[in-house]
DNA sequence: TCGTTAATTCACTAGTGAGTGAATGAATAA
DNA sequence: TTATTCATTCACTCACTAGTGAATTAACGA
């Protein structure tokens, strides 16, 4: 958990290059945040991990708690904004007919590739939301804060779609949407020993492939179980 | 994160009074590493909690980790053993046609059945397994050593209510339920807050009433995509 | 070229971390 | 009753923590 990784550029503007050093700061902040925790990381992991002085961390972040609340918005508003426009165009698309597949393959699709094809920072920020969202402390409180517009938004088209479904099984079926997309972001290597090699952590792919079709179906039979 | 809790009994031979305190403490750490992880809680605070200095608990535990996985492994087992004698009176029941539902319920509703009734030790037991889950550092270690065979056996007997199924489907499905299920014994709090109410984290009543259904669907709708 | 400003490090504080080995005191078994 | 065993605490160590304010260095603008 030490020793220095990037190069940094020397000679460059100032702001350039302090720009740059709050990136790696965040960057790296963010790789060993999603490996060992909040409490698991002191600055100067951190600080050694880039290779700057640890008390240059508090230079440009409050505290250690800031650190890691902003290493969570940095990406959080952009996967926030992007499934916002994604149910935003996927409505546009139908009209007053969302179908439930369509809604969740807008949602989670659209995030699905932002973790694929983002590079390892995005890979690295979806295993710290997925600690963040089983963590009670104060996990939850940063969900809601950043995450409740978009899953609203989503919520409200699934309602469309399920006209005569009881609200409560609509969010309880988003709870078990979020469960099965963050175990996957989390990435644990879990499935990779489970299943002896067969399936892979990391394949968000295969993941996207099976994860809106099998969570509709289970939105649909949930729904009309009460009538069955 | 202090102050002592709970009353000791004083006069008890030797070696109740030591069963007891080290229940006490696991009983303790159990709370306060569900609350705020392994790194987010000192041999202190756990002290502290329980009324005792906090050099005993290295008396009684090698080392921090060893009391966290002493905390882990004692539920484990029991959690682990009532879910598979439920899959074996599922199998012996309906022999060599078993079905999605049926299996989940085996394994689903068991489990949520002893979250429900166990007390406030298995729901905060519960809390830490989520946690545990999406940590990558050892949690998915710790799941693989106390999980694997109970798990192998559920997908045993879905292979066998799915027999045209590709096994990757069944293990990206399982993937999915456990997630669910994961985020369900987080118990964050966050499901309240989104649902304005209607529907409470601590609820797993709730849960059971739809999750192995839902799965079910999902299970099914997956394997029979490629037919589709 | 020089004073100013910003980035970075240095020296330090006050407190906390896990863990050890010796001391204490109480229950127990001979 | 007494020696022993065991639970518990005490006094400490050594390493590390987040954070502060002053010192240093380098870039920038006039």
């Amino acid at each position: 958990m030490s020793t220095a990784v990037k190069q940094r550029r020397r000679s460059s503007a100032k702001a350039e290059q302090r720009a740059e050093t709050i990136d790696q700061i965040l960057d790296t902040a963010e790789y060993l945040f999603s490996k060992h925790g909040f409490y698991g990381v002191t600055l100067k992991d951190v600080a050694n991990s880039v290779g700057v002085h640890h008390t240059l961390i508090n230079y440009y972040f409050e505290d250690k708690k800031k650190l890691f609340e902003d290493v969570f918005a940095r990406r959080a508003v952009v996967t926030s904004e992007r499934r916002m426009k994604a149910l935003d165009d996927y409505e546009k698309q139908v009209g007053e007919s969302p179908t439930v597949a369509g809604a969740l393959r807008a949602f989670l699709d659209t995030d699905l590739d932002l973790y694929t094809g983002g590079g390892e920072g995005w890979r690295n920020y979806g295993a710290l939301s997925a600690q963040v969202a089983s963590t009670p402390e104060w996990g939850a409180r940063m969900m809601d804060e950043h995450f409740d517009p978009v899953v609203l938004r989503l919520i409200g088209l699934l309602k469309k779609a399920l006209p005569e479904c009881a609200e409560a099984d609509i969010f309880w079926g988003y709870h078990f949407v979020t469960g099965a997309l963050m175990l996957t972001l989390a990435k644990t290597g879990r499935i990779d020993k489970l299943s002896g090699g067969l399936c892979r952590s990391d394949d968000y792919a295969a993941v996207k492939e099976r994860m809106a079709t099998f969570m509709a179906a289970g939105f649909l039979s949930v729904c009309s179980r009460r009538k069955g």
